[in-house]
DNA sequence: GCCAACGTTGGC
DNA sequence: GCCAACGTTGGC
């Protein structure tokens, strides 16, 4: 069991949609980079996932799940480019903010924090419940 | 809307 | 295989 974080523009695709999806979930397409598709072609079914609101909000608003492994990217012809589908588990209650998230020294190895660019990232099991404390999620999904 | 940081592309 | 040019991301 691993865990990740999921980053996407709320404007573009928000937890709302995710959540809209239902059981079923969506595929996470679009990623274009061999860093974030390598995390997904590592992932496997019930793994757990952050959900990042980049460029507005800037927060950790929910969790997600992954329910279909890696496959190919429907949004583009291209062979190299896959994608996982993945479903809303719940609303993260109280948003942990980036701000709070590089405040806090415990967190200070996140990839979040260190290479922001990177959209779809692992996250360590510690680091890991301790957004999941922050964000009133006790005890960690 | 700006711009720094980063990743990708393509000519050599 | 190097590296300059270019495009994209994402915080501010």
């Amino acid at each position: 069991m691993n865990y990740w974080l999921f980053k996407s523009e709320p404007s573009t695709f928000s937890f709302e949609m995710l959540k809209e999806k239902g059981k079923a979930g969506t595929q996470w397409d679009g990623v274009r980079n061999y860093q974030a598709r390598n995390n997904m072609r590592a992932m496997q079914i019930g793994d757990l996932g952050f959900f990042y609101h980049s460029n507005e909000g800037l927060d950790v608003v929910g969790i997600v799940e992954v329910c279909g492994l890696a496959h190919h990217d429907t949004t583009t012809d291209d062979p190299r480019w896959e994608c996982v589908d993945v479903r809303a588990v719940k609303d993260v209650p109280n948003p942990p903010t980036l701000d709070e998230i590089k405040a806090n020294e415990k967190l200070s190895k996140m990839v979040l924090v260190n290479n922001s660019r990177l959209s779809v990232q692992p996250v360590a099991p510690d680091e890991w419940k301790e957004v999941c404390r922050m964000g009133g999620l006790v005890p960690a999904p």
